[in-house]
DNA sequence: CCAATTCACATACCGTCGGTATGTGAAGCT
DNA sequence: AGCTTCACATACCGACGGTATGTGAATTGG
C-alpha cells in the first residue's frame, strides 16, 4: 500500500470515528482506547497524528463548524438580495445546529475544552464570519441602520446557539415556527426606518 | 468544637476554594489534590460531603448562578415600571456576567461538565426565570405583544451570555456601551406597536 | 538491485487522576 | 464510664493521558 494514502487514510478514521465517540458520549466521556479502537489503530498511531487529545479534538470541532459554515453559506447563496440572504443564512443555521452531534461538539463541548477564546477566533473563521460580513453588507447598503457590527453580531450569534440548543431538547412542534418568527421579528427590527 | 460547626465550616472551605480553583484553571485542569490541599482537608474529607467531583461543581455553579440572580433581582427591584425592571435586569445581567470567574464557571464549564440539560434547569431556577417572569408580565399588561414567551426568553437569554464573554475579553471601552444598545433596541423591538 | 534510510505505526511503560475501602479519634449519648 | 456515632484521615486501586522505544514495510540513493 502506498505511503502517503494509508496516511491519510488512518488519519481519517481517526477523526471519523472521535467525531461520532465525541458527539455521542462527550469529550471527557471518550477515553483514546475507544478511539483508536473504533478506528482500528493504536494510541501509537493517534500520537503520531495529533499531539494531544485536545488537538484531535480541535481538528473534529474544525471540520464540524466547518460544515456548518458551509451549510450557511449555501442556503444564504440561494438568494440575491441581501436581506434575504441575511434571513436565509439564519434559518439554516438554526436548522443545521439543531442536529445533537453538531451542538455537543460545536457549542457544548468546544468552549469549555478548547478554551472560549480559541473557540470564538474558530467560530469567527467559519459561520460566525458570515454573519458579520452579511451585516456589513446590509449597513454599506443603508438596508441596517450604521451601528457598530461587531456587538449586533454577537448579541444574534449567541441567541441562536441558545435556541438551537433549547430547540433540540424541545418536544413542543410550534417550538421552531415560534423561535423562527421571533428571530425574524428581531431581525426585522434593525432595519432602518427613517 | 461543636461538630454541626466544623462540617459546616469544612464544606463551606472545599466550595470555596473549588469555586475559586474552578474559576482561575478550569473544572478539568483542577485536581482534586489541589482542592483538598487549599482547604487543608484531605480527599476523605471531601468525598464524606460530596459524591464525586461533577457533585461539588454541582454546588459550585449553584453559588455562582443563585448570586447572578440575586443581583439581577435587586436590580430590576430597584423600578417599579415593569418595563424598566426588565431592562434594568437584562442590564444588570450583563454587567454580572462580565466577571471572568462568573463565566467560567457559569458558561463555559458548567454546560460541559453537568450536561446541557442540567445547566438549563438550574439556570431556569435562578437567572433565567426572571427573564421569563417579566416578559410574561409584560405581555399580560399588554406592553408587548402577544407570542409565546419561552423562545424569547430563550433567544434573549443566548444573546447575553455570548455577549457577555465577549465583552469580558474586549479591549475597547466602547464594545460596552455599543453592546447595550444594541440589546435596548432589541428589547425596544419587542414593544407592541399599535 | 540491494543496502541504507525513512516513516507509519505498534508495544510497553509511566505518573497522575478520580474514586473507594478501611482505619481512627474526638464528640455525643445513655 | 462505656458504647455509639460521625467527621474525617490514610492507604490503596484501576483507568486514563501521555511517552519512550521497538519494528517492519515502503522509499531512496548508488
Amino acid at each position: 500500500m502506498d505511503r502517503a494514502r494509508q496516511r491519510l487514510e488512518t488519519r481519517r478514521a481517526l477523526v471519523t470515528e472521535a467525531r461520532t465517540l465525541f458527539a455521542r458520549h462527550g469529550y471527557a466521556a471518550v477515553s483514546l482506547a475507544q478511539i483508536v479502537g473504533a478506528a482500528a489503530v493504536t494510541k501509537g498511531a493517534l500520537y503520531h497524528h495529533f499531539e494531544s487529545k485536545a488537538a484531535l479534538f480541535h481538528v473534529v470541532v474544525e471540520q464540524v463548524q466547518q460544515e456548518v459554515g458551509e451549510r450557511v453559506a449555501a442556503a444564504a447563496d440561494a438568494h440575491d438580495d441581501p436581506w434575504e440572504q441575511l434571513v436565509a443564512g439564519c434559518r439554516a443555521f438554526l436548522a443545521v445546529s439543531r442536529d445533537p452531534d453538531v451542538q455537543r461538539i460545536m457549542l457544548v463541548d468546544g468552549p469549555a475544552v478548547l478554551g472560549w477564546n480559541e473557540w470564538r477566533a474558530m467560530d469567527e473563521a467559519s459561520s460566525a464570519r458570515h454573519l458579520t460580513e452579511a451585516l456589513t453588507t446590509l449597513v454599506e447598503a443603508g438596508i441596517v441602520a450604521r451601528r457598530p457590527v461587531e456587538p449586533l453580531a454577537h448579541l444574534l450569534s449567541g441567541a441562536m446557539n441558545e435556541a438551537a440548543l433549547w430547540l433540540a431538547r424541545s418536544t413542543n412542534p410550534d417550538d421552531l415556527p415560534a423561535v423562527t418568527e421571533a428571530l425574524s421579528r428581531i431581525l426585522e427590527s434593525l432595519r432602518d426606518r427613517p
